[in-house]
DNA sequence: CTAATAATTAAACATCCATTTGAATATTTG
DNA sequence: CAAATATTCAAATGGATGTTTAATTATTAG
């Protein structure tokens, strides 16, 4: 085995931070909490409970992503409240979901035929939604829980979790489109909401951006009502 | 043990795909190999040995990368040619690369120590050297081996490889400046070239960035001669 | 066809990693 | 201080992964 010279011994070093980075994403459940803190800050258990996990092995990933500088931690009263160490973070997150997308046949089929089989098939699209917002012709509507409207929604959007949109159907206008978006494309809230709509006779798609996404777009979002 | 809903299995199954890119960055040989395929197609042969590893060993990163869909192969005659399967793939690595550098102080310390030693500390502006460039106030050496000068280099940089340059230097304008290039920041090619041009008295710099760097800066790429 | 070169594959090994379980720690509330 | 809750830690297990060595396949040249 030959020496390896101080170049090698640098290359070797920095291949080997970077792959760091690579290994914090290289396990689904600390890319779906990574998705979920995107969506703003959360206790461990919170992420613990949306992401299907066992409390002590989100710790866990949390710790991983910790030691990664991908997520901060901060402690308040009980619990532990952890967000993205920065905006970048979640951009690259956009950026490596696109990827996977764009490359990934995989990616496309899984999702389609879980489309497939809610019936929820065509989404609309992002660019003709931003006018027709504008125009009025489209009701948007927030399906995720009040909090995260409240942390950032998109403007002209109103907030109608999911739990009570059954509840707010006779508020709704029925001459108008509905556009139900939520936390993302792999988010099934927007998805239950617009099946739950169209059931009752409203003219429903899915927006399949979130928030998040909106944002690296670089379109306005709005924050409070 | 619950039974798993079906948006849940969605779910897992969409971040699974994603960990698959993940996993395929989460080793520090690959992410070297795919830095070097930033630069233009290799054969098999030549990866291993720029990466400093086994044959056997570069063929089997490169089948992950392969099943990943980051990489292509193409053979022709005796040779198995890999080459990035898209502009975005080289786009992301950067991207991956700029998120651990603004992230891991780790990469900048093992850098910072590494460039001490050479003496080769400062690395020149990238934004000056564009306008300097035009007013021919600098002369710009890339320093690569010549098939990757031809690939796409810094438009008004002069092919000079590292290999070369010691017999070079009787050609080189001694009143001006001169800034080296190579592959990107963790190519030692320019830092080589700027200890031996300063050892033979001239003025030299380093330019950190390489030409994938300046192509997704959107800064023009000339290629051939 | 044979030899030589290039690349892949298989087997083997050690290492690392995700998850579960149960215990330990930290904070608030009574 | 004690009880309750939230989180982390430690140990154990099973499975995946990186690397080496050696064998195998594929292609070209003679």
């Amino acid at each position: 085995m030959p020496v390896p010279s101080s170049s090698r011994k640098f290359k070797d070093a920095i291949y080997e931070q970077l792959s760091q980075l690579g290994k914090s994403l290289s396990a689904g459940p600390r890319l779906e909490i990574l998705d979920l803190l995107c969506q703003g800050p959360r206790t461990v258990e919170a992420l613990a409970k949306q992401a299907g996990q066992s409390v002590a092995n989100t710790s866990h990933h949390l710790q991983v992503l910790r030691r990664a500088r991908l997520v901060e931690a901060e402690r308040d009263g009980v619990h532990v409240t952890y967000s993205l160490a920065g905006e970048e973070v979640c951009a690259f997150f956009i950026a490596l979901r696109g990827l996977a997308e764009s490359r990934l046949l995989e990616i496309e089929q899984v999702t389609r035929q879980f489309l497939q089989e809610r019936g929820v098939m065509e989404a609309i699209d992002r660019e003709a939604l931003v006018s027709r917002v504008k125009d009025g012709e489209v009701t948007v509507l927030d399906v995720r829980p009040y909090e995260e409207y409240q942390a950032g929604h998109i403007p002209g959007a109103m907030s109608v979790p999911l739990a009570e949109l059954e509840r707010k159907l006779t508020v709704l206008p029925r001459d108008r489109e509905i556009v139900a978006y939520c936390r993302g494309p792999y988010c099934v809230l927007a998805i239950e909401a617009v099946e739950l709509l169209r059931k009752n006779g409203f003219k429903a798609t899915r927006l399949t951006e979130g928030v998040p996404d909106w944002r690296a777009l670089g379109l306005p979002v709005e924050t409070k009502q």
